[in-house]
DNA sequence: TTTATGAAGGTAACCGCTTACCTAAAAGGG
DNA sequence: CCCTTTTAGGTAAGCGGTTACCTTCATAAA
């Protein structure tokens, strides 16, 4: 594969020569000699060595994407959009899924370190609780080496993040509910911490407002479609079933609906849902479902904002904080 | 930032021993050396710079995966697999996101070539079936610059590539229509050519073999909700509306169930619907539906397997052909 | 005519690591 | 005891660029 070097050699100059017509550098050279060296490359069938390149500058133009999942909907739409704007800053993004695990995800925190990366977006895992020092870790491990860092999904002191406050997601779900005359509203929960303690604690704080107790209508499972499924069975099948139930992602919404009309009770005649995160599925789904809908779009552009405004070198921390907004459908109904 | 050097200085010793230790090559060191080594590795908290590597050794361990979309569940599904397969052998994933754009399929070939990846998961784009050519230009300057590549969606002569045949997945799918007994089968068809031409031909050539012209059922829309949407539509209010309508993928085939509902038209009772492409969306809509099921995790599989196979030297290509299999749900009745 | 300035280009060190090839001493073999 | 291996390590030339710092003219200004 043609270098620089061939192409000097073929035109009778010198690589720096080249190397400043390769890059358009704002230094003055001759039309002709710049001409007979684009067309000595083109000839050659030269690639610039983009390896090289970022070993000589110390820049890699590339970040990461560091995501839990990439099947999920809500990470789906946010990397689509952090794609399409870094792509248009000249930046790659490798892609990092680190299904949940912690594991996989220091050891692509240690390998994005090896790699040079400039920059890195990424939504931490979190097991329980306890582990938010060692994701606190990998953090102060990427900026430690001198790597940009955007954080969304969850709070960390001194990183730039995005910040979607869905505290008040959950309480509005909740007082949506209260209004319709609800009382009994269950709460079907992961099983991991994350953000999602904050919706947990809207939905108590709002139902203590309202002077209820919730606690034991909180069940928890995992994220998907058969965790809301298994969750909605327990809590139908109680004694004392509540009358309407919201569910941390939308995916255990779904499964939740299809538990509920699987033992026969109608939606939502005999049960409210409300979901979190909007999706196609809430649409087609019937009856459609009311939702927490997160501002996807705005994320995702303001992840790649900040993130490029890191690397264009300034270091300020920045938080950028969004509101949820209730997508009033057809899953609810007073009773 | 610490390298080989300081430790080799720190420790005493040359860095060709120091790289030695840091890669477990076969080459005898004292044990105490080499522990002294990884000792001051430590110390410094040492990371290896993997652009300097990559340059010494002409190997990037870095692949790229060009898809048409990263919201679209087929290509997710598929990607997830991708992505877990490559990183357990160590290579990491560009996610190049064509979003159907041959301008930025193109851009992003060029980009990879200068970035030295080591292999391509490409599923190609085209906007029209004379677009060929253009892809063909990409893949085969890929490999010329001695870049492995697997496709999938598209043939091409001389490289790897994963076939799906959906040309008797389509066969399928209308003979079973036809053995509920329907004679009007309409098929909504996306813009752009690529494999789906072979599921408008399955279609068509199972219709002439049971003595029926196909041609004017017919219509085609972009491969969104709403295209589906529009397309069915436009079927159904024909004068002679069909029976039964194929999607040649789900989420045009949700559109169409949506259009059909919306103007009174009952299903599975008056419509039949069958979409290709299985997801959740599939089994959440009311009534389910049935599809043409494309193996996703196999698929992955296979391509992951296949570029695996050309990074490690064999250089022949080889073709993977899957079958479709036709799941029945809730979407299709006799008439 | 002398001097400063800009145009055009060259030189070579450097980025951090790999690796073919070399050296020297110790161990083993007959 | 001499010769061959093996062990342990060093030397230095790449890999393909970038770029700070020169040099050499030609031109313009004084």
């Amino acid at each position: 594969m043609a270098t620089i070097y061939d192409i000097a050699e073929k035109v009778g100059v010198s690589v720096a020569t080249v190397s400043r017509v390769i890059n358009g550098v704002n230094h003055p050279i001759k039309r002709e000699t710049r001409q007979r060296i684009l067309a000595a490359a083109q000839e050659l069938n030269y690639r610039p060595n983009t390896i090289a390149k970022s070993l000589a500058q110390g820049r890699t133009h590339t970040v990461a994407l560091l995501i839990p999942s990439i099947t999920n909907n809500f990470y789906t739409q946010i990397s689509e959009i952090i794609e399409s704007k870094l792509d248009e800053q000249g930046y790659n993004i490798y892609l990092c899924n680190t299904k949940r695990s912690i594991e996989k995800e220091s050891r692509y925190v240690e390998n994005l370190i090896a790699r040079r990366v400039d920059g890195v977006i990424f939504s931490p895992t979190r097991v329980r609780p306890e582990d938010n020092e060692v994701n606190l870790d990998n953090i102060t491990e990427l900026s430690g080496n001198n790597i940009a860092v955007v954080t969304f999904g969850s709070r960390f002191p001194n990183v730039s993040q995005i910040y979607i406050n869905t505290y008040y997601g959950a309480c509005e779900a909740v007082r949506y509910l209260l209004k319709l005359g609800h009382r009994q509203i269950g709460f079907i929960d992961g099983l991991t911490a994350g953000t999602r303690r904050r919706r947990r604690k809207g939905y108590l704080d709002t139902l203590k407002e309202a002077g209820i107790e919730g606690e034991e209508l909180i069940i928890s499972g995992d994220l998907e479609m058969g965790g809301g499924y298994r969750c909605a069975l327990q809590l139908l099948q109680r004694n004392n079933p509540p009358t309407a139930v919201i569910a941390v992602n939308n995916l255990m919404a779904i499964g939740a609906i299809k538990a509920a009309k699987e033992i026969g009770i109608k939606i939502p005649e005999d049960l409210s849902v409300i979901g979190f995160d909007d999706s196609l599925l809430s649409q087609v789904i019937e009856p459609s479902l009311t939702v927490v809908k997160q501002p996807l779009a705005e994320i995702g552009n303001a992840a790649a904002r900040l993130l490029i405004r890191q690397l264009r070198g300034e270091t300020e921390a920045e938080t950028v904080e969004f509101n949820t907004r209730l997508v009033i459908r057809e899953s609810c109904r007073a009773r």
